[in-house]
DNA sequence: ATGAAAGCGCTAACAC
DNA sequence: GTGTTAGCGCTTTCAT
């Protein structure tokens, strides 16, 4: 036999409007013109009484019948393939902190590298009527059938094209049958040939590259700036190591590299990331970084800042980066037209690349 | 004069429910039925003709409507102090996994270590009505209040508490009227202890403590074990130096340590990230560590694994926790009565804490 | 096994 | 300036 429920048992239901309403002595529609400051004005003694009875009971809107009835679920999505890599990690905190200021509330997820996860949370985003989606994906194409029927905006960040190079903060319209997605990035390639350039100015001829791998398995355009950056120099390309954008990953590629025949003198290497797995591999054979070996890297992560030695690294600038990505989710594209936003990046030259 | 909107305008109207009824000759009950599995059986026939219908339409229920009626929206909230740090990163990520597995979606926010935008998160997810939230919180006593009042269980992850001494995972039961939350957390202290003991084991006799402050101002369980280990060796506490949660800080408290006139051989710093910072100054100033200066984390986050040297580190368990944290989150407590579990922690040994 | 219908809590158009 | 009310899309009880 169950205990009675008490009528005031624990289980109180939630407030609503119509609580507030009644306990304020007016109708539900003035305690909604309170609560949304608008459409239609309130008589200041009424605003003040609905107020009051919202204090008392604890009011809380239900975001969730909010939600239904605007058909916006005023949360923006957010998809980065390593949610434990400070980069992606400072960018998140970026966009997060851009989408706030509008008044959206953004949802975070990690696809954790894994191409099956980024298509279930995609999914999951779609059911969920986020407003817009931003998405890091490991591909260069992803799959974002879920999205449009479902009639949701996406942006693609950190993005690699092929059209990476960019000087002053360039835009690249396509037409509307163009099938791509609006995409915001740095410029790759500009960014790998610029450090590349650095290394060289200080004498050095013999440049290694470390290279993550995205999944579509084409050409990543820090590869293109690298070996452009060389070519431009008359030089020769040093040895290429491919590995994971993780700190194992770049501590695997050091010593892979270290166990090649003819060792470069310096090296570029994809990712802040990978870049730290790569110093530690580095002293841990007993080398001295930038003399025996000079190191450049990208992002300008956080992470950066404070390894050993510090880090020379091409910064993206996160920010606006941010910034232009949400404005381009949030701006209805005239005519469903795609654009691509390239932003330069800017070289932050620290102790391991050698003096400057 | 505005162009009157095409009836096939490209605002293409959501499928609904009713839609995918209709197309499929069903009641949208039926439809119900089926995409839910239940509650009532649905036969062979209607079903293929449901499932196929959702197909063509492309159907995806809503989920703000789902979560209107069923009172629950599916999603479960986490407030870290700074998702920029690995250690939160690789917690946060392991929550997810958890609540993934069993059917929620994990809302991370960051409140970056400012406890007004912890306030106005915890607001927004209580307005979302997430079903559970997993608060790190900076204060020892965080402000719950409109999650008690909108009902939402609440658990404090990586907690310090005056409790947190334990061996094998501990629980600790409060009455109901303790006023306190569930937490789960490692033992802070005794992992501290554990760590300066292993210093004390390598001989040194001097050992300092770099320490992250919570806002609340209440003394951490690390310091307490730090100064505990060194108490029971009979020996002297060594300098101690106060900085922020980030590598900034350790990097400062390391140019502050060698500041002092006095040395330590040792030190035992409370995060990960710090010991980073630190290791930077120490490297900086032309020291070795561990022969000059012997250095003990407190994390055991991905970031300890690849530093210079590697570092040794107070590990916690963090699937564990996340695992142990879904459970309490989930799982009714009977009575209102309040639950405390400690993890042990693990030592992990490195390099830079010297020969083991 | 299926259909009809009553909400869930809110927004906003419409009528006063 | 305020009240009334028709949805928003879904879950689920109650008939059938």
């Amino acid at each position: 036999m169950v205990a009675m429920p008490h009528p005031t048992s624990h289980a109180k239901a939630a407030v609503t409007r119509d609580d507030v309403a009644r306990l304020a002595g007016v109708s539900p529609a003035v305690v909604s013109y309170v609560v949304n400051g608008g459409p239609r004005p309130v008589s200041p003694a009424n605003e003040a009484k609905v107020r009051q009875a919202i204090r008392a009971l604890g009011y809380r809107p239900n975001a969730a019948a909010r939600a239904l009835a605007l058909g916006s679920s005023e949360m923006l999505g957010m998809i980065v393939s390593d949610a434990m890599n400070p980069f992606f990690a400072s960018l998140a905190r970026a966009v997060e902190n851009a989408a706030a200021e509008r008044g959206y509330t953004l949802l975070l997820a990690d696809s954790q590298a894994s191409l099956r996860t980024e298509r279930r949370l995609i999914k999951n985003f779609a059911a969920r009527r986020v407003d817009g989606l931003f998405l890091c994906s490991m591909l260069i194409e992803p799959d974002l059938m879920d999205l449009e029927q479902a009639d949701i905006p996406v942006v693609l960040l950190n993005h690699s094209t092929d059209l990476a190079t960019a000087g002053s903060p360039a835009v690249i319209k396509h037409g509307a049958g163009d099938h791509g997605s609006n995409s915001v990035g740095v410029a790759f390639q500009d960014g790998a040939r610029t450090a590349v350039e650095h290394l060289i100015s200080h004498g050095h001829e013999h440049i290694g590259l470390v290279m993550g791998g995205n999944a579509g398995g084409e050409l990543d355009a820090r590869e293109v700036g690298w070996h452009q950056g060389i070519q431009d120099a008359g030089l020769t390309p040093g040895p290429i190591v491919r590995a994971p954008f993780t700190r194992e990953g770049g501590h695997r590629a050091g010593q892979e590299l270290l166990a090649r025949a003819e060792r470069p003198t310096a090296v570029f290497v994809s990712s802040d990331q990978q870049a730290v797995g790569l110093l530690c591999a580095l002293h841990e054979a007993g080398l001295r970084v930038p003399e025996d070996l000079a190191v450049f890297a990208f992002d300008g992560s956080p992470e950066s800042e404070y390894t050993w030695p510090r880090l020379s690294t091409v910064a993206q600038p996160v920010k606006d980066l941010a910034q232009t990505a949400l404005e381009a989710l949030l701006a209805p594209t005239p005519g469903g037209e795609t654009q691509t936003k390239i932003f330069p990046t800017e070289l932050i030259l620290r102790a391991s690349c050698g003096q400057h």
